[in-house]
RNA sequence: UGGGGCGUAGCCAAGCGGUUAAGGCACCGGGUUUUGAUCCCGGCAUUCGGAGGUUCGAUCCCUCCCGCCCCAGCCA
C-alpha cells in the first residue's frame, strides 16, 4: 500500500542557491570542503543584517564540514577603530559561532599586497596617476559615455616603480597620486575604468600604526585576501555584483594561490526600521539612543539587551532564506522568532498590574489553595509556579470592574464584597 | 539612456518540462485553556509581471515588452 514515509523529506528545508552550488562543487570534486569568510569592516557595531551573513558563512562551514574565517576588512584607517573589532568578535561569539584559529585582518596582508602591486606595475597592468579627484571624475566618463585615458597611463615601468616607492615613503601629499589598474576606460562597467588600487592617507592605522601612508582599496584587497586564505566561496551582497569582473581581473592578472568564486546574495531589509551603519552611527552620535547597544536598535548588542536569544536570531536567519531578490522582511517575522524561542525556554511568572485587594467572604478564612500553572508554554512543564487563592486576594482592578459590569456569576460574591 | 541583477499571495520563500503551485509570517474563522499566551482544527494564488512562440504538456525553455534594484567614492 501507500506506506512510503516521505514526512522526513517534507521537513527538510530546501537548499538555497548558494548551498546548492556548494553541494555541486563538493560533488564534482572542485573542492574538498568549503572555506568561507565573514569580512566586516571595523567601523561600527554589527546589526541584524550582518547576522544574516554570519549565519550564512559560518552556517555553511558547519554544515559542510568546512571552515569560516573571521577577517577584518581594515583598509580604511580613517573610519576604523579597535573598539569595533572587540565588539564584533563578541557579537559573533555570542551568536554561537567560532572562527577557531582563523582570525585575520586585511592589514595582515599589507606587505604582500604591496608586493603584488609591484608585480602589477612590472606587468604594465598598473600605473601611477596624478589626476586630482575632480579631474579623475571627469576622465571617468558617465554611465552612457566612455571614459578617457589618463595622460599618465603610459609611464614607464621604472617611473611607476619610482613614484610608487615615493608614495610609500611619504614623499607625496594626500590626493596627489594614486596607483590605478590599467584595464579599459571604455568599459561599460565603470568599475573596470582603470580603478584605483592605492591611495595616499596620512592616517594612523589601528593595527599597523604609522608604518604605512598608502592604503589599498577594497576591490584590490578583498580578492587577494580571499585568495591568500584560500577561500573557496566568497559571499557578498548584491551591490558587489558589478565588482566581480574586477575581482576576477586582479586574480587572473596576478600569480595567486587560489581563485575563489564570488557569489552575491540579497542583503536583509526589515520593515519599519533602519539598518545602515551610517544611520545607526548617526543615532548614536546625535544621542538619539543611549549607545550602539540601545535595545531599540537592531544591532546584535541591542537585540541582546532587548532579550533576544542567539537561537532566535539564528532561527530567523534560517527562516528568511537566501536569494537574490531585494526583499523587505516584515518585522513580525523577527518578533515571531523570539516568541517561538522564548515559548520553549522562558519560564513565565504572573504579576498583577494595577492591583486591587479583595476579600472573599464566602471562602474559609485561613484557607489557602493554589493551582499549578504551566510555566513554559509549548512544553509540558508545570510549576513550580502556583497561583495562590487565599481569602484575601489581589485582582487586577480593570479585570475586577470588567467582571462587575458583566455581572459574571462566578465572581459576583467577590464583586459584592469588594 | 550604457552595464549588471531581480519579478511566484499583504510580506518572505520552495518549485529545476507532467505537483491538488511546499512551508513560514500576517490575516480570517472554530475548538481547548484558571495566561487575551500556548496548543489544536479549518480558510487564505484556477495561477506564477505581460504578450507571443516551442512542446502532447510551460511557473520552469525561446523572443519581445513592462516594472523594480544597483553602478559615475581617492568608502566598504
Amino acid at each position: 500500500m501507500d506506506t512510503q514515509d516521505n514526512s522526513s523529506e517534507k521537513n527538510t528545508k530546501p537548499l538555497d542557491f548558494i548551498r546548492q552550488m556548494i553541494t555541486e562543487d563538493l560533488a564534482s570534486g572542485k573542492h574538498a570542503v568549503p572555506v568561507t569568510r565573514f569580512p566586516p569592516e571595523p567601523n561600527g557595531f554589527l546589526h541584524i543584517g550582518h547576522a544574516k551573513s554570519i549565519c550564512l558563512n559560518f552556517g555553511i562551514a558547519n554544515e559542510f564540514g568546512g571552515r569560516c574565517h573571521l577577517r577584518f576588512d581594515d583598509t580604511n584607517p580613517s573610519k576604523e577603530e579597535s573598539a569595533y573589532v572587540d565588539s564584533i568578535k563578541k557579537d559573533v561569539k555570542w551568536l554561537g559561532f567560532d572562527w577557531g584559529e582563523n582570525l585575520f585582518y586585511a592589514s595582515d596582508y599589507f606587505d604582500k599586497l604591496y608586493e603584488y602591486a609591484l608585480e602589477l606595475i612590472k606587468k604594465e597592468k598598473a600605473y601611477i596617476c596624478c589626476l586630482n579627484a575632480d579631474k579623475m571624475r571627469q576622465y571617468r566618463g558617465t554611465l552612457t559615455e566612455p571614459g578617457r585615458e589618463s595622460p599618465h597611463r603610459n609611464r614607464t615601468i621604472e617611473e611607476n616603480l619610482r613614484i610608487f616607492q615615493e608614495m610609500k615613503d611619504g614623499v607625496h601629499a594626500e590626493g596627489s597620486h594614486v596607483l590605478r589598474a590599467k584595464i579599459d576606460m571604455a568599459s561599460p562597467n565603470l568599475n573596470m575604468r582603470d580603478p584605483i588600487l592605492y591611495r595616499i592617507m596620512n592616517v594612523n592605522h589601528h593595527r599597523t600604526g604609522d608604518k604605512w601612508c598608502i592604503y589599498p582599496m577594497y576591490d584590490y584587497t578583498h580578492c587577494l585576501s580571499d585568495s591568500t586564505e584560500e577561500i573557496t566561496h566568497s559571499l557578498c551582497t548584491l551591490e558587489f555584483e558589478d565588482h566581480r569582473p574586477l575581482y576576477d581581473w586582479v586574480l587572473d592578472t596576478l600569480e595567486t594561490p587560489a581563485h575563489p568564486q564570488q557569489i552575491e546574495f540579497a542583503r536583509l531589509n526589515l520593515s519599519y526600521t533602519v539598518m545602515s551603519k551610517r544611520k545607526l552611527m548617526q543615532l548614536v552620535n546625535e544621542n538619539h539612543v543611549t549607545g550602539w547597544d540601545d535595545p531599540r536598535m537592531l544591532t546584535i548588542s541591542g537585540l541582546r539587551r532587548r532579550g533576544y536569544t542567539p537561537d532566535s536570531i539564528r532561527n530567523f536567519c534560517a527562516e528568511i532564506g537566501v536569494g537574490k531578490r531585494d526583499s523587505w522582511i516584515d518585522m513580525g517575522v523577527l518578533e515571531n522568532s523570539v516568541r517561538n524561542d522564548l515559548n520553549t525556554k522562558a519560564p513565565r511568572v504572573m504579576g498583577v498590574l494595577d492591583p486591587l485587594k479583595v476579600v472573599i467572604t464566602n471562602y474559609p478564612e485561613d484557607k489557602v489553595e493554589g493551582v499549578e500553572a504551566k510555566t513554559t508554554p509549548k512544553t509540558r512543564i508545570w510549576g513550580p509556579a502556583r497561583f495562590p487563592f487565599p481569602e484575601k486576594s489581589i485582582l487586577n482592578a480593570v479585570t475586577f470592574w470588567k467582571m462587575h459590569l458583566e455581572n459574571s456569576s462566578a465572581w459576583t460574591s467577590v464583586a459584592r464584597c469588594g
